[in-house]
DNA sequence: CTGAAAGCGCTTACAG
DNA sequence: CTGAAAGCGCTTACAG
């Protein structure tokens, strides 16, 4: 009852609204929300005075409610296939970097690599909860996340890394045919012949890419594509442990082995290991991703580099382009450039 | 004009509201909103009725209606030390498998390791962006993310792995000190008797839990503990290189090294092999937390392990009571256990 | 430059 | 069991 200002005569225990800003500064709310939302549209002695109660008051704006006035979510969904891989946690740093410079919150979502209906997304994802949608699963479609009977609903989406197949919506990925090629042409260049390809899962875009990648390689460098040195895997570790198995029950054995990403590649040397198998000595092992802990692999990972943190980046950049002007037309399919990282996995073969 | 039910005369573009569905089924909006909260709060030819007329509409809920007219946010904020870590994949996937049944959303930020001011995450978190807080990141105190001046709203928050010391908030952790100690008692009973440490950044309450633990093993089993042994990191890969480049160094060096996490470990056996040296024939190294990829790492990682996916369970049904009783009173601080997991990185001192 | 008023789409006492 | 009405906290044409 006796410090401060005296200018309210209760202090209200919840957070002050607009009305109260309003009535301290003696202006209307009109005033209150122009103020905060576009200064210059105020009278200089309007904006001190709004400005110096919102701060008396401790004034902090309601997102809920702007958001419904708005009509929007002032948030992302970023759907991730799997939130316990780590090769997804730069790219998700890329996109929450980018998306908080403009006001967007990030909501993350595991997918469980389509575990899940498709038609749980779309509830999930239609009802006001996100402005748009940044897909890491290419086993969902922009169809399918966007359509539903009934509802024509639609959201912004682009997808990074992975797309959906036969999908014509924006999406950011590395170049990974071209990378692919290039794990083969390393191998050829240091006088492989007999080469062995441990891929993703069939139906997976990533696995075709690589794989399309792979046998152009083979084709140019005129080498043998031998059936019995092609394995499935998943892109874990334990894909890498059962293709080292099979490599091992072998009669005729490849002499290198291009694994589709880095984790299959580690899981591939470390039960080759166990197993008296060196690599480079006895086999040479080329991955792909270059994930922080290939660099300090015994030995240290040859692989192709693909550029996490700017994939995340991208695809940010390209959803908000199509938030701020739904008529953007034909926002691109950026196809960012892998590198050859040459370590120590691979050597050339003995002649 | 011709298909279908001949319901409405025009097809509305936008999304259809309460007000829809209410025309549809003949009933006020009250009754609509009544019946898809709480359903049998209503008659069951009202029900039905409604719920016919929801699906011909397609009606789906707005969110940020709901939530403004709800006072929530329908939200929860994870504040992650640093989302590039893999470390805290899992934690993540915990929490938002736990929180998704809940009806919550996940928003993950960066907060890219108190590089950014707590002000900034104050004004984040306190405009009605969500419920709750569950922050990975024990350098922001609760007191920071929850008072500023002027404000007095307070948001429930739980720490989890990591832990604002003097802070009495609920959190989940694992045991560090134990952990620590076993580790430690762990390369003694190998017969160790010169013990080196790697720990994180010396103001982390982890590297202080963990340190404790350590020196308490030390102790018991009536070791030196020589202070060139004891080295200081940032739990990075690139720690356990300085750290190896140190212990090469050494013209008396430890026979074995506890590193008090798994990252850090790695890149010291992955330097100390470069340079010749290998473990466990040279050094035993024994690491903390357990990563996907120690398991398969040459060799093998001897390490405490922690439960990352549990932790973001706990977390988030700690936030979640707290989130529905705020008088719930002192929840835990909830610490679980962890485990020795005994692989090829440590091996017995040869006598 | 400013204010009064409508409205974003819901939910929830309240009265019946 | 149901409806009319108020209101969550903001923003934005509109009129002046």
């Amino acid at each position: 009852m006796k410090t401060g200002k005296s200018n309210s005569n209760a202090v209200a225990k919840s957070a002050p609204k607009i009305k109260d800003v309003a009535r301290v500064a003696g202006v209307s709310v009109a005033t209150v929300s122009r103020t905060l939302s576009k200064p210059n549209t105020v009278a200089e002695g309007t904006r001190n005075a709004v400005l110096a109660a919102a701060k008396e008051t401790g004034y902090r704006v309601n997102l809920a409610a702007r958001n419904l006035r708005r009509q929007r979510a002032g948030a992302v969904v970023v759907l991730v296939p799997n939130l316990g891989n780590p090769f997804f946690s730069h790219i998700l740093a890329g996109i929450e970097s980018t998306l908080a410079n403009d006001d967007l919150s990030v909501l993350v979502v595991d997918t469980q690599q389509s575990k899940l209906k498709s038609e749980f997304f779309y509830e999930y994802l239609h009802i006001g909860r996100a402005d748009g949608i940044i897909s890491l699963d290419g086993s969902l479609s922009s169809e399918k996340l966007n359509t539903n009977d009934g509802s024509n609903s639609r959201l912004p989406i682009v997808f990074a890394c992975e797309w959906s197949q036969f999908d014509d919506c924006p999406s950011v990925r590395v170049n990974n045919r071209r990378g692919a090629g290039q794990a083969i042409q390393h191998l050829a260049e240091l006088g492989h012949k007999h080469i062995g390809f441990l891929n993703g899962p069939e139906g997976n875009v990533l696995s075709v890419a690589r794989k399309e990648g792979a046998l152009r390689g083979f084709q140019t460098y005129g080498l043998n594509v031998v059936p019995e040195w092609f394995f499935e895997g998943d892109f874990s570790m334990d894909a890498g442990v059962h293709a080292a198995n099979n490599w091992l029950g072998l009669s005729e054995r490849p002499t290198a082995i291009f694994c589709a990403n880095d984790e299959s590649a580690l899981g591939l040397i470390s039960t080759l290991h166990q197993n008296g198998v060196e690599v480079p000595r006895d086999v040479s092992v080329i991955g792909f991703d270059d994930l922080e802990v290939s660099e300090h692999f015994i030995p240290p990972l040859t692989t192709i580099s693909q550029p996490r943190m700017e994939l995340g980046i991208a695809a940010a950049k390209l959803l908000t382009q199509q938030m701020e002007d739904p008529f953007a037309g034909d926002l691109p399919k950026e196809v960012l450039p892998v590198e050859l990282v040459i370590r120590k996995s691979t050597a050339k073969l003995p002649s």
